[in-house]
DNA sequence: AACTTTAACGTACAAATAACGTTATCTTGC
DNA sequence: GCAAGATAACGTTATTTGTACGTTAAAGTT
């Protein structure tokens, strides 16, 4: 039983919501192969027995400085060509991320550490439009099945703010009173004592989820709109 | 940047419905490591450039003698652990067979090739009971927004056949009455002229799924009960 | 106090779901 | 040939859920 040894990655694909914009975070790269492209913060698996999700953390905190986040595996590519320097078979990660206390900052061997629109990205190294547009498609339906959506929030919103994050997502404006009303009554919500003072118009309620109180609910809710 | 190379290989869990239970099939291991216990037909992945799913179905067949089957990606483990001789990746996959025409045949390395139902397993090799778990609940989330129960029935069916599969997979009973409503009013089935004289009493209907006019669909169906 | 803007609550019809009952068609046995 | 038994196939109703709207409330601004 021959084993052929195998060039192992990860890369991850982070979300967040900004100004009712989808955005992916990308790296640009300082060195060949695709020199000067945008991809995905990733890279080798290194010491013996470090678990894919660990190289997955250890990779974004490295290139981003982002720590601290939900990660999730999208899918694993190793199509023959995927990369000019021979067979490399990368496993991808979702990570979603709050705006909230981040602190982004490049490592040495990039040039380049910024958000991009879901909808508007440059070219990019090996296939990494390909696991966007995986884990974008898997972040649609997790949205609707899951409580995925309160992790790209600050743990208080209102209603406005979860309904942006919907509609940034899902690419397409929600009925708001449909949409409240389906939050409203699913159970998932905690409201507080507190309203935001976002603009200057009427404040607004704020909310918090509560893992627990979800794990609790007799059934799983849905969140299609 | 140092790349460590990591020994990978792929396991397949390959289900089929036989008399309303849902099996899986397994081999019977002839060497170490957990000689004796059964697993899932995988192996290593082999020449360069073999793509994860072209090993996925190289092993299924070398191991179980069984060709042209559906493959899906399930998920790739990499924890520390999950085998003895050290750091080993698998890329698991999913297989739904028809029964119809199968003939199994164990390679030389197997000391037994069997079909065993998903609730009755033996002790496992490896983390393969986590494959079969894992999948076997994709499995039951799949049949229910996607066609992928016809992919483990002959090509003409009854109604009956259809939701025999469903109840094996779900573990439960569903109305008989809605679940032919559904389907019969999804449009995914197409009615032939035939009758199948399975039993001694009213012959049913014959229907076979048709992926083009599935495809057509103006939306698709879901298959909840 | 009137105006503007966002927040929050409410209603009506259509569609889907879920839990049932009934009729039809075949084989078997007398 | 006909009743009995078993499976196939069709139908009905109440309830829930989805969808498309309209209305009222509360803040700041002028």
């Amino acid at each position: 039983m021959p084993s052929e040894l195998v060039r192992v990655t990860v890369d991850t694909l982070a979300f967040a919501v900004q100004q009712g914009s989808l955005e992916v975070l990308l790296v640009k790269r300082k060195n060949e192969p695709f020199k000067s492209f945008w991809g995905l913060p990733g890279g080798f698996l290194l010491e013996e027995d470090e678990s894919l999700e660990a190289a997955a953390t250890r990779e974004l905190y490295d290139e981003t400085n982002v720590s601290n986040v939900y990660l999730e595996q999208l899918y694993t590519f190793g199509d023959k060509g995927r990369d000019p320097r021979g067979r490399i078979i990368t496993a991808s990660y979702l990570a979603l991320l709050r705006q909230e206390g981040l602190e982004l900052r490049a490592s040495a061997d990039a040039s380049g550490l910024a958000w991009w629109p879901v909808n508007e990205l440059p070219p990019l190294a090996f296939d990494h439009q390909r696991i966007i547009t995986y884990g974008y498609q898997r972040l649609k339906y997790k949205i609707e099945y899951s409580p995925a959506a309160f992790k790209l929030l600050p743990e208080k919103f209102t209603l406005r703010d979860l309904q942006m994050v919907y509609e940034a997502i899902l690419g397409r404006t929600v009925d708001n009173r449909n949409f409240r009303k389906k939050f409203l009554g699913s159970g998932v919500l905690q409201e507080l004592n507190e309203t935001s003072q976002e603009g200057s118009y009427r404040p607004a309620r704020l909310y918090c989820f509560s893992e627990q109180d979800f794990e609790k609910l007799p059934d799983r809710p849905v969140f299609v709109f």
